[in-house]
RNA sequence: GCCCCCAUCGUCCAGCGGCCGAGGACAUCGCCCUUUCAAGGCGGAAACACGGGUUCGAAUCCCGUUGGGGGUGCCA
């Protein structure tokens, strides 16, 4: 078996190519196949070299490794010329000088579905500066068959005398296909459903080319990825970038896991696969209909799950690698810290991405580390007794052993004095030292940033109370 | 307009004629646990688009309607 993934570099690689690339190439796996990475660039003025990399580095990233190419139809203008060579000669197709704007007023004209074909019959020369189209039969269905949608059948006469080479003499897209898949022996063509009417015009080709009879490929159309609104998900509109949620801090095994039921499930309601699962669950034939929004919520939930999952020395490694990846130095310094090392089971358990892993340690890293204005407000200056905590705080925290537990007992201690709980004595403490009103446990955090750091922010915080409260005379 | 595809909780899936007074997961709500927040545990609310058939029996099969989506390019 050989299958392929033909994605045009015409904008970043987004959930819904690797998704498609997912299902192809899990297809390939089991199979003992083939998995080939062509890319469709005929149309110069669209395609940009830089897209190709971030193609194959989204593939390299999600562990989506290729055994062929890319193969880029940009070089392989010689096998096109051929095809339609011999397509001339056995007149399948003709030449048209209709310019764009004839064939708009052609085709609004007309009841059938696009080009009319008023060239058809004009007996034109093949000449630089025409078109070549292909004479759809006029009669006729044209049966697709499909693994997922079974027989789709198009009439014929629905079908537009379509376009096969522009006046440049460049081939298109349907050509181009259908010559790469022919030479590339590809078996089974598995790609979005947007695709599915245009399939019949691979097929009239597929049979026109060739003396000896190559057997079709079997079709699988998927069902699109939508966003929110239910519309297909695009490059321009939606955010949704495979190098975006690299950049953000998942994990490619949560961002394939995720992908994988977009559209399949294995049957009977589990939800976890590595991609070596996948090889040997993934079943074609049990992919969905219907349209798929891609939530992320969800993806947020399994990149959880995959964080947690983690050794903590791999947790910690992960995110020394990501920030580096994102050239983020001091990000990845710090990562690789004894300090964050000390905390780091606790951040692993309370992160959903990578880059959250970062938000919650920035207290311990950030110079000059600041209360947000939100958390200071409501757990300080909101406080009538936030002032005396503090300074009560202040006080205890200056001797003594500096070990979590030992502030936990300070802290409750201290609680007790003003009647309150544990969780209502730490708010200002925390939003003092710790810059927030949540974050990580307290304590554990305390005893890191060590005595010294956590009086200054004290300090800092009671000063910043009296300055916001002039007025008040015990401040 | 024309062609094609699709239709189960808010979302992603299970269901492929009786086991469904519809199951799981995410999200959501409540409670428990608790050092804030998470994580975890328990519980709740939440769907077969509609109308005709077929059948002893339909979420499951057929037809239609409605709704959504895709295509309709000398883009892929």
């Amino acid at each position: 078996m050989r299958v392929r993934i033909a994605p045009s570099p015409t904008g970043y690689f987004h959930v819904g190519g690797a998704r498609t690339a997912l299902y192809n190439w899990c297809f390939a796996k089991r199979h003992n196949g083939v998995f080939v990475l062509r890319i469709e660039d005929t149309d110069a003025e669209r395609n940009k070299e830089e897209w190709v990399a971030g193609i194959a580095s989204a593939l390299t990233w999600l562990g989506i490794n290729w055994d062929e190419g890319p193969y880029r139809q940009s070089q392989r203008g010689e096998h096109y010329q051929a095809a339609l060579e011999e397509l001339w000669s056995n007149g399948y197709l003709y030449a048209c000088d209709c310019t764009r704007e004839i064939v708009l007023e052609r085709t609004k004209a007309n009841a059938t579905p696009g080009y009319d074909g008023f060239c058809r019959d004009r007996g034109l020369d093949r000449q630089p500066g025409r078109a070549l189209r292909f004479k759809v039969p006029r009669e006729g269905v044209t049966v697709v068959t499909d693994v997922i949608r079974g027989e789709v059948r198009f009439a014929n006469s629905t079908i537009d005398d379509f376009v096969v080479a522009k006046s440049n003499g460049n081939p298109l897209f349907v050509l181009a296909g259908v010559v790469d898949d022919r030479e590339m022996r590809i078996s089974h063509v598995i790609r979005a459903e947007e695709h599915l009417p245009t399939t019949p015009k691979a097929v009239l080709l597929w049979e026109a080319l060739g003396v000896a009879a190559l057997p079709l490929p079997v079709y699988a159309h998927l069902p699109v990825l939508v966003n929110d609104k239910r519309q297909k998900i695009s490059k321009r509109r939606d955010r949704v970038a495979i190098e975006d949620y690299r950049a953000q801090g998942f994990l490619p095994e949560a961002m394939v896991n995720y992908l994988a039921l977009l559209g399949w499930s294995p049957g009977d309601g589990r939800e976890y696969f590595s991609l070596e699962d996948l090889v040997t669950e993934f079943d074609l034939g049990s992919v969905n209909h219907s349209p798929a929004f891609f939530d992320e919520a969800k993806l947020l939930h399994f990149n959880g799950v995959y964080l947690r999952e983690l050794p903590v020395e791999s947790f910690i490694a992960r995110c020394c690698q990501w920030a580096a990846e994102d050239a983020q130095s001091q990000v990845a310094a710090d990562f690789a810290s004894a300090e964050f090392a000390r905390l780091a089971p606790l951040v692993q358990e309370r992160a959903a991405t990578l880059s959250e892993a970062a938000s919650l340690v920035e207290f311990l890293f950030v110079a000059d580390y600041e209360t947000e204005t939100e958390s200071f407000e409501k757990a300080i200056l909101r406080d009538p007794d936030a002032g005396s905590i503090l300074a009560e705080a202040r006080e205890r925290l200056e001797e003594g052993s500096f070990e979590a537990a030992a502030l936990k007992g300070e802290i409750s201690d201290l609680g007790e004095k003003h009647g309150r709980k544990l969780g209502k004595v730490q708010a200002p403490i925390r939003a003092a030292v710790l810059g927030r009103g949540v974050g990580l446990p307290l304590f554990e955090s305390l005893e890191v940033l060590g005595r010294a750091r956590s009086l200054e922010r004290l300090d800092a915080a009671i000063e910043r109370l009296a300055a916001s409260r002039p007025e008040d005379p015990s401040a």
